[in-house]
DNA sequence: CCTACCGATCGGTAGG
DNA sequence: CCTACCGATCGGTAGG
């Protein structure tokens, strides 16, 4: 209280970067999405932090808390995003373009997350599916309504299922972004010669993300532009 | 040689029931894909097997060579089936479905297989491409081939990217089964008072490998169902 | 296929 | 935030 230099509250007071435990939050995000949880020891992560093992274990009283706050850090990114994106607008397209959008985004910008998700979700899959059922069954609500909408107003095709669909864009988008190195087997193949030119991985990059879009909208929308507000006519069968 | 019952060929001798080292094998895969390598000690896996640690560091020399030939036992699997399904019918829908039927068997009737290879994939994702690559880069081709040929002959989508779609295909086989209990987050609610239900997960289950034959099936073929060989029409550009 | 054993490292604590 | 230290377990070897 009196000692004006002695709580770090808001500016790295003189020597490093960043608190403490904030560094070794970004480390042990680095490090597990990277080799697991089990294949990173504390000391490993005590390590790329700059401190010992200890003062470790001083944020994070356990390993496993530090895991736990891992996770919590990466989902509380993603509730960050996913009402801005919700929010944005209404119905129709538009709306499908800034979720998708926002969650290419979340993922692309940092891989690291993807891939933490994707390892959490195998390592602890029972956790897990309790964590993403609290912390985002409201808005899956919001979506689906939002899809069985557009089904009723014939934009969306009707034969899909809400649910089920949600489910698998989700999927996909996360190994999307958790495969990007490995999917480099199919695609910069044909010369064989420059394997690590970064243009053409760039390249490949950008026609994955574009593929990964066309599916997921194609998958939801039904063909016809439908140009001005006329409603569906309906399709004869056979 | 002149021993005859000295040498366990083909029949389980007396005791146990197969083989130690296909035991190894066996309970390694379930552990890896469970745990993962990191997460799974060389005694749990003995103890699983019922011998101590020493033998079976006998039969596989190292960690790491276990490792390799549990992936190389899934991958052989793998590169069973896949002919066995290029094979069965020429161009059009049938040899799809004939296609996307082997690839979802391969993994429904056993889910440890998708596990065990996302897991790989994040852990060694240089050695993982470049093993996928030697692996199944013949019939990469031949998938790509097809799908061209059916972009020539107007039932696919002209703006499908061939390599990126097959790519972003087998991701989502492959996640929609390393996910299925963390998937049960979104489901099986409503309720909330039988979470636990076989008949509901089972009902579950067939949703979502519905909707994933059906994603991928969409964004594949173009809609309209060509009864005759008609040539496609060019539709009007905007 | 076993017992016995190796040095190294693991997650975590004592105590300051 | 550190040094010093703990018992347990790790992957692997010796030797039979």
């Amino acid at each position: 209280m009196s000692a004006p230099g002695s709580e770090p509250e808001s500016a790295p007071a003189a020597a490093e970067q960043a608190p403490v435990r904030e560094r070794c939050l970004t480390e042990a995000t680095r490090l597990f999405a990277a080799h697991g949880v089990a294949g990173t020891s504390l000391s490993t992560v005590a390590r790329a932090v700059g401190v010992r093992k200890p003062s470790l274990l001083y944020h994070f009283p356990s390993k496993d808390a530090l895991r736990n706050a891992v996770i919590d850090e990466m989902l509380d990114r993603w509730r960050e995003v996913i009402p801005r994106a919700l929010t944005a607008a209404a119905g129709g397209k538009p709306r499908f373009e800034a979720i998708m959008g926002e969650v290419v985004r979340f993922f692309a910008q940092e891989p690291t997350r993807a891939r933490l998700l994707t390892r959490e979700c195998l390592d602890r899959p029972d956790e897990m599916r309790e964590r993403l059922r609290r912390q985002l069954l409201p808005w899956v609500g919001l979506v689906t309504e939002a899809i069985e909408l557009g089904q009723r107003e014939g934009r969306v095709h009707e034969d899909l299922d809400p649910q089920a669909w949600l489910s698998e864009i989700v999927i996909l988008a996360a190994g999307h972004f958790s495969m990007q190195t490995v999917s480099r087997a199919i695609a910069p193949l044909g010369d064989g010669a420059e394997a690590e030119d970064p243009e053409a991985l760039a390249a490949w990059e950008a026609r994955r993300t574009a593929e990964l879009l066309r599916i997921a909208q194609i998958s939801l929308f039904k063909p016809r532009p439908a140009p001005a507000a006329a409603p569906a006519a309906e399709e004869p069968p056979a």
